[in-house]
DNA sequence: GAAGGGCCTTTGAG
DNA sequence: ACTCAAAGGCCCT
């Protein structure tokens, strides 16, 4: 029922103000992958429902709804003109993603990945929110780092709802820091409850900058996150990659560690920095789309689709 | 500088 | 059901 007045709207129209249905459309003429895109592990907070997936940028909360041609979305912003501006800096609709698909498609294991998930962007999420979730997925899963970043954000995050739903703002730094580690604890974060929680209190002091990062080139930046504790290489390139337009970053997990050694012959002991300046060398400002595409292609594979 | 064990808990093979 | 690695690491020794 919603894709077939969708369809009128997109062929009609093709300015973002029309409304149907109670959502307005945003035309896309990037490739877009919005499943990929929230569900490859960037992002812990969007969920979908019916299609829909239901989540907050910066203050205000949205429904979005891929159709052909661009994007549904209902909001709680104020005015149009500012939610496609989020919606713009959030997909990063400013990256050319087919000619970066074009330069990646160079070799054979990337060629694969992006031929499948052709449309998987990154994100340019909030730093602080994005830092906080990184540090909350060392050794563990994705559900769990889900319901652990959900938990803070509805503990300490104000309440912002669309159409009854209610979604929460992630708490800043300040809230955070003043909650505690016991609190935290009691959240079920386990022994990520220590490193928020004084990670929390530096920025919250202002002895770090996260925003002030984006101007930093990528190895000062990185150099300032790996002060915070709880922040260690992969959480540091994580973070300068979803949040900090440092693209060149290249986070090494345990998956695209596998894919490096699978694809690529690397060593299995290989380490951290070496592989890193490996995948930069050969990917440069790419890297950080090399890796989501790797990631994602691996970790699908394994789950056997 | 490199390697190894511990850490909170949950998840999911077996 | 129950056990026991492994889990999108980091820190300390």
């Amino acid at each position: 029922m919603v894709e077939a007045m969708i369809h009128h709207t997109a062929v009609e129209d093709t300015v973002a103000t029309v409304h149907v249905d109670g959502a307005a459309f945003m035309p896309i003429g990037q490739p877009l992958d919005l499943q990929a895109t929230l569900e490859s592990g960037q992002a812990f907070r969007w969920r979908r429902d019916q299609g829909w997936y239901w989540g907050v940028i910066g203050r205000h909360s949205y429904a979005l709804y891929q159709v052909e041609g661009g994007l549904l979305f209902r909001t709680s912003a104020p005015s149009t003109a500012e939610a496609l501006a989020e919606l713009h800096a959030l997909l990063r609709l400013d990256d050319d993603l087919e000619a970066i698909c074009r330069d990646m498609a160079a070799d054979k294991p990337l060629s694969e990945a992006v031929a499948r998930h052709r449309g998987l962007r990154l994100l340019r999420q909030d730093p602080w929110e994005c830092l906080a979730s990184f540090i909350c997925s060392s050794a563990s899963n994705i559900p769990r780092i889900s319901r652990n970043v959900n938990s803070v954000a509805e503990a300490y995050g104000e309440p912002v709802s669309l159409e009854g739903r209610r979604l929460w703002r992630f708490p800043g730094a300040e809230r955070v820091a003043e909650a505690g580690e016991k609190a935290l604890l009691g959240l079920g974060l386990g022994f990520r409850a220590g490193y928020l929680a004084n990670t929390a209190t530096r920025v919250a002091e202002g002895r770090v900058d996260l925003m002030a990062l984006r101007l930093a080139p990528y190895s000062e930046a990185k150099a300032v996150l790996m002060e915070l504790p709880g922040v260690g290489d992969k959480v540091a390139d994580c973070v300068l990659v979803f949040s900090l337009d440092k693209l060149e970053g290249f986070p090494i997990d345990r998956w695209v560690r596998r894919a490096l050694e699978e694809w690529y012959g690397h060593r299995e002991k290989a380490q951290y920095r070496e592989l890193l300046e490996w995948a930069q060398e050969r990917w440069g400002q790419r890297a950080g789309y090399a890796q989501q595409y790797l990631f994602h292609h691996l970790r699908l594979l394994s789950k056997g689709s």
